[in-house]
DNA sequence: CTTATTTTTTAGTCAAGGCTAAAAAATAAT
DNA sequence: ATTATTTTTTAGCCTTGACTAAAAAATAAG
């Protein structure tokens, strides 16, 4: 059994060395645990110690396959609970991460097992993230950043890369969720900003907006 | 904003003062927390300093209002996760204590407010314990243990004393649940045993038996 | 290559929440 | 009214997971 903050540390080093490749530097975990890099070296000593992870001095630490079974267990709890929340609570998406960070943390394999059933098993969380099923595999799925279409393209929304309550607010403002079909009318190539057609509103997006939506295209 | 430990302890002081009248003493919390009595003197000495309890030393214990509420609150998540397991998860009622003892620490006032929606409001939880609504109100109802009934007298089962899984799969070997109707036929008063009929059954049942299930008359 | 800067680790401290052993108060038994 | 026993508190120690300040290693600049 690991601790609150151990399964924190863990999920936060599975997320990080999903992005970059090879070792996680400890100043990034502490970054992303929102403390000091000597906390983070102590933790990793520790989970390495647990062979939670691999850690060299100096040069950064690496989840096992035991450490990322067990992320990979809490990152399916806490999208599952975000569904529960949304689907069964009529929660909005902005709302449920919170809510979804304490959750993830309720041990019970027969709870997961039957919350799982209980929504449908579902394959996706409310911002689109793919939800990994009882193995830890994970739906794999071509999609590609808004940002990254060109003038006349189009392309439906299938999740967001941010997912901050300010962000997901703003998308709502702009009717956009996900399955919502976006034609990129023009982008500048200076800013990377982009005018695009929702429905029937054309508005100016910058590129921060669209380097942070996921779409599908084909 | 209280810990996990505080909240554990702020709930079984507000139990033990249910059935104990005046303050509670240090080693009956000490016991009822699984831990040693001098543990049990430091916490009571912080939650008296934030006023959640007062405390005389070596006199006990008793929760302020501001504790009782605290208390009330954590009770109302705990048998409301209850029944949305048992409602909604389909976990049989002698699985889900020790799942809502992690869930009713759960911080989210709008969770509550909406998991209470989607239940339907439920009046009790699956052992027949009142749920106390918003502001703390339970409902009270008439309700005595089966062994004061005297023979040829009977009762309807709402709840249990003892919620342990150990009891309660008994209580389900018998084919008592709540809503079981069941008939005293005789009672032998050297040790409160009782030979009852459930339903075409009629067996013998111990005293311990008879003085963790309530029942209702009339 | 040598120095400066950044990153990371170590050393030492702290609060929370446990523990054991000893002291003190309350209660029970002579 | 003492003495013995039980209950409760205090004192001191431990682990976890933070922190700061200082040291050490890695990296960047000159
Ligand atoms: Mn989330
Ligand atoms: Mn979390
Ligand atoms: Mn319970
Ligand atoms: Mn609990």
């Amino acid at each position: 059994m690991y601790s609150l903050a151990e399964e924190n540390y863990i999920k936060a080093i599975f997320h990080l060395q999903q992005t970059k490749t090879g070792a996680v530097s400890t100043n990034a975990i502490a970054e992303s645990m929102d403390t000091k890099a000597s906390s983070a070296t102590d933790m990793v000593q520790k989970l390495a110690d647990k062979k939670v992870l691999s850690y060299i001095k100096y040069k950064g630490s690496k989840l096992t396959e035991k450490g990322k079974k067990i992320a990979t267990r809490i990152v399916r709890k806490h999208r599952l609970w975000e569904v529960f929340l949304v689907d069964k609570l009529g929660f909005h998406w902005d709302e449920v991460h919170e809510i979804a960070e304490q959750l993830e943390h309720i041990h019970s394999n027969e709870l997961i097992k039957r919350l799982d059933a209980f929504l449908g098993s579902p394959a996706f969380d409310p911002h689109g993230d793919p939800i990994p099923d009882e193995h830890g595999n994970f739906m794999k799925t071509e999609k590609k950043l808004l940002s990254q279409l060109n003038k006349s393209q189009y392309g439906v929304c299938v999740g967001v890369k941010e997912s901050s309550a300010e962000y997901l607010q703003y998308l709502d403002k702009k009717k956009i969720s996900i399955g919502t079909k976006i034609n990129v009318l023009g982008k500048e190539f200076f800013d990377g900003s982009m005018v695009i057609q929702v429905g029937r509103d054309q508005f100016f997006i910058s590129k921060q907006i669209a380097e942070n939506l996921y779409v599908q295209t084909n």
